[in-house]
DNA sequence: AACTTACCATGAATCGATTCAGCTTCGATT
DNA sequence: AATCGAAGCTGAATCGATTCATGGTAAGTT
């Protein structure tokens, strides 16, 4: 059915490990031969076959994303990033989305490995270190995006989070703010712990006195914002926080949306909102939304690179990548 | 180096081809040898490997989505929809971002080509007949999504942009507005000229006068709306338009965000702005943004159906599968 | 003329899962 | 006791690209 290396060799008169010379080597081949096996390939529309090509050489040029919450615009530019970085080595990027599902999770890292990915770059959600530990038996090396690496197994390319949440925190002490709350959940995920960690140091150290109150969500998705907003709206006025520290930019817009609905309270004169991510849609809210940026394509390049780095070479030691988080101070906290 | 089936054989006791059996189709081998493989391969750790079987079996268990703009939530949502179906047939999905670059389309094609996926979706930028006909000849089942299939070659899902575009601008003129702009490009792309098309229908349909003149943008993002928006607002305000409608929702929350800055134009009183989609995003701008619904999600479901039974049955005639769109009313147009 | 060197082309072996014709076993039937 | 069928298992052939030991050829050297 397909046309095959063996075809179209028979066409250039050639043997099929010539053809072959001339698709991944043509300097060793004689220009003749290149000339005629590149015209055989156009005239019968020759195309590789990858299986074979890659249960031959026991590796593929794919690498696989395991994506937490691909509705998250803040991940899809971290696959962005990754994907610029991979096409500059001609490596496919596969990405499987687990909306925070353990068993989806598993599945698609299952998956990759039976696909025999070079690499696999994951956002992890539940706890998969087993499932990791069988990938790296089989020598496909595993980097980590936006997660720390507890023990150091594993590289990992995060931003500080703690530092992130310290950043937020003191932002808003220093624009007067005294009664906080941060907004987000669900707590056993990482990367909200370590915000909160840092907001509290912030409200610990400061040389005023700051109350920090938690409002728990159950996702981190703009609906959950939405609801947070309005149970803090019922309370009486004088009970309002000040400001509010949302876990990331997907609650801050949902808060935002639910504080500004009937101009129920003023952003920021009444309730100042901060978010985390500084995803693109943070900066065109209404009314724009400071946050705490992370790298991200940055991230995803870099997680990229040192994946490939560690492929490369099964000795490399694995290493922690921390990008420092950058302040966006835009109109939900500072009046003009 | 990795384990195999021979090893896993070897370990259980039983040939190669029993192996095979116990994994695809148990019920032809006893349970005694089920039980022993299963052993085994929980010993060894083994996993399948995916390049083997697909060389073997002519085709994987993969399809290929090539994605006009990752950064577009409406395309990650009908993704999202594709991936649900796919994961209830155990069939994983790959995709890739085009950017609206006609040569990384052109690359994607092909490496999926090589990859042998069972199939291919895709939400075309440029013309790529020519190369999508090669796949055909090979075998490999087409969709077309958010685009209808002119000559129709290929089977297609997608809403009738041309209604939508209707809905909107009727929206539009019964809610009392007479001086329309539409606010979109690049012209080039199918979908914007028949939302365009579907508007100027109305405008002349319309029992009062209407005008409706076109705002060119370069792209489809949030910042060309917020060029347009502003250079708008810079005309003396008798020649405002009274109302936007925007090619799709990130152009109109830019809009959207230019005109609301420092109060420059009050919305909807003064300019009503629609978009079209309904990203998640529309509904949480500040001022929720009213928009002509897509079933993003059920179309990337349709789109993986239609994809599956063709790949299955290659005697299949394509077919046209076309959603009418949904006017979604919120306050940018329709104060409250 | 004999030999060396450089350059290329060849084609069989290989990767690992799947398939299927053929074999073995064992119980049922006559 | 002979025959048959069903159930289960085996192992060689297969898919197509890559690799590499082997061999051939032409040009250059002694």
């Amino acid at each position: 059915m397909a046309v095959s290396m063996r075809d179209v060799a028979h066409r250039a008169g050639v043997s099929v490990g010539t053809v072959s010379n001339v698709l991944n080597r043509p300097s060793e081949v004689s220009a003749d031969s290149v000339a005629r096996v590149t015209r055989a390939i156009e005239e019968l529309g020759y195309v590789r076959n990858d299986a074979a090509r890659r249960l031959r050489a026991g590796v593929s040029a794919t690498v696989g994303f395991v994506v937490l919450d691909g509705q998250n615009p803040f991940y899809n530019d971290v696959v962005r990033g990754a994907e610029d970085e991979a096409s500059r080595h001609s490596i496919a990027v596969l990405h499987g989305n687990t909306d925070q599902d353990v068993r989806r999770e598993r599945l698609y890292i299952d998956l990759f490995h039976e696909q025999q990915v070079r690499g696999l770059l994951i956002a992890p959600y539940g706890d998969v270190t087993a499932h990791l530990d069988r990938l790296a038996e089989a020598g496909i090396a595993v980097v980590l995006v936006d997660r720390f690496s507890g023990d150091g197994r594993y590289s990992s390319v995060s931003v500080d989070s703690v530092a992130g949440g310290r950043l937020a925190m003191e932002h808003l002490i220093e624009t007067g703010r005294r009664r906080i709350a941060f907004v987000g959940g669900p707590f056993d995920l990482r990367q909200v712990n370590d915000r909160l960690a840092g907001a509290r140091a912030a409200a610990e150290n400061a040389n005023v006195t700051v109350t920090l109150e938690v409002v728990a969500t159950e996702g981190m998705a703009v609906e959950d914002g939405v609801v947070s907003g309005d149970r803090i709206l019922m309370r009486t006025r004088g009970d309002w926080p000040d400001a509010l520290f949302a876990a990331n930019d997907l609650i801050a817009l949902g808060l935002l949306q639910s504080l500004v609905t009937d101009g129920r309270a003023r952003v920021p004169q009444d309730i100042a909102i901060i978010g985390f991510d500084d995803i693109p849609f943070a900066a065109a809210a209404a009314v724009p939304l400071s946050s705490v940026r992370q790298p991200s394509r940055m991230m995803g390049r870099t997680a990229l690179r040192i994946l490939l780095e560690e492929a490369a070479d099964p000795e490399s030691i694995p290493r922690q990548t921390v990008f420092p988080p950058e302040l966006v101070v835009r109109a939900s906290t500072v009046a003009r």
